[in-house]
DNA sequence: TATTTAGAGTTGTCTGGACATAAGGGAAAC
DNA sequence: GTTTCCCTTATGTCCAGACAACTCTAAATA
């Protein structure tokens, strides 16, 4: 049996995750049945129950245990997308498929935006918007075109750095200068490709496809980007996985 | 300022919750301002840390405040939608739009079901489905085309209520079942009406909508639904929020 | 035999305390 | 005037213990 280490700058609660997860993932607590109950944890790794609880109602959290009270702490069954809810990038996504993602970067602007995107925002008289216009690509071939919005000063240095955007992901930039996404709301339908999107896409005007309007907020709750994404045809398939809450 | 009950059933943390939620729905805690210390929480309502943490812990997993270490606890900006990735089932997504949700059981089968389908809800040999085919309306007029799959014997008493279906959700009727589904998935893609689809929607055959898989799953982990979906044209919106999983 | 009761083991809630770590401000030193 | 250091206050981690509520089994009872 593993033993935490009491040097070690990780928490006490984390170690005992990771050392649960490891257990799980390896086979060595199979799925449905119990894990050694919580005073038995405590004997065993030496620390006290609320350090325990932590990292089992994290677990609980992240959909790898589940608890039943009077009876014990138990395995979930793996599905098959077993990270539920992770916010990824279109340039992530591309990777996981084993394609090369890439970018080419139209337009760069700093406008004033329609209203719908100011409101979006949530901008001040005063603030202005950043406007990118993207063509996305798979190993060259184009597979979508976005658009961009982030609020302006607050985001100005994405503005100077929006040249880096040909091979990488916005949101790799947006970390990389303090705007964390968080929380992202998606809306989803069924649009039909404008003139400009079926020229760029290499598709017929007024194909179907995924229209996509998205809203990217920080940990504050505070609104740092807005994007409008098509994607043609039958080519991308989206997955999501929601919980319920409790 | 309220008080806790400690003679109510519910828990301290949950009331803790409650009240805090209250005043800041009401604006009475403005977004980005700090909420009272834990110390203060502590000494004005009579609990332990512990019981203030408990409750400060799941509001910020709920998206209503956000921590900083050594600062304090503040209030998020509230979000368009501020529910976050709820599992709303189409008869309440109707609902909510101001509409009148119906049905049409078309038929009610049980069978083998095809490998893909079986694979999705882990049956063994012995095993067979509930096949559900089912045309939605909201105000009587057609929106989707619907067939579910459900693992039988598990769900047989699905199977014998399946006509309570012409006007409930399949997901309340599923609850009252026992069999409550805990976390979704769903994939998401551009498809064209078949011709049956086409006749029972009223709409050209060929015509392009969107396509939904999504398997349901138990709080255990285990598969219990599966079901495909069309949506034709532009009629549906799907609403989606991601969190990164960190 | 059938039912009830008692007990053991589990998770759920709660207490009161301790020290660590991070942020910010003000006093002291330069 | 500027920098450095210390103190205060905030959240983060951890402890030892207590009782409640729920589940299951087995013994006691009708």
């Amino acid at each position: 049996m593993p033993t935490l280490e009491r040097t070690n700058p990780l928490p006490l609660y984390y170690q005992l995750k990771e050392v649960l997860k490891q257990q799980i993932r390896s086979g060595h607590l199979a799925p449905h049945t119990a894990i050694p109950s919580e005073p038995e944890l405590v004997a065993n790794y030496h620390v006290s129950r609320a350090t325990v609880r932590q990292a089992l109602s994290e677990l609980v959290h992240e959909g790898l245990l589940y608890r039943q009270h009077g009876k014990g702490t138990f395995v979930c069954e793996p599905r098959v997308q077993q990270t539920q809810s992770e916010l990824t990038s279109l340039t992530e996504e591309i990777q996981r498929r084993g394609k090369r993602p890439g970018g080419l970067l139209l337009v760069s602007e700093l406008i004033r935006g329609s209203e719908a995107v100011r409101k979006q925002l949530s901008l001040i008289d005063t603030e202005q918007t950043i406007r990118l216009e993207r063509l996305r690509t798979a190993n060259d071939i184009p597979i979508a075109y976005e658009v961009d919005y982030l609020p302006y000063p607050r985001a100005a240095s994405i503005y100077q750095r929006a040249k880096e955007l040909s091979d990488g992901s916005l949101y790799n930039l947006m970390n990389s200068e303090g705007l964390n996404p968080y929380i992202v709301e998606q809306k989803i339908r069924v649009g039909t490709a404008t003139v400009r999107e079926a020229e760029l896409l290499r598709i017929p005007p007024g194909e179907a496809g995924l229209h996509f309007t998205s809203t990217a907020f920080d940990l504050t709750g505070s609104p740092i980007e807005y994007s409008e994404t098509f994607f043609p045809g039958t080519q991308y398939d989206f997955h999501v996985t929601l919980r319920v809450t409790k």
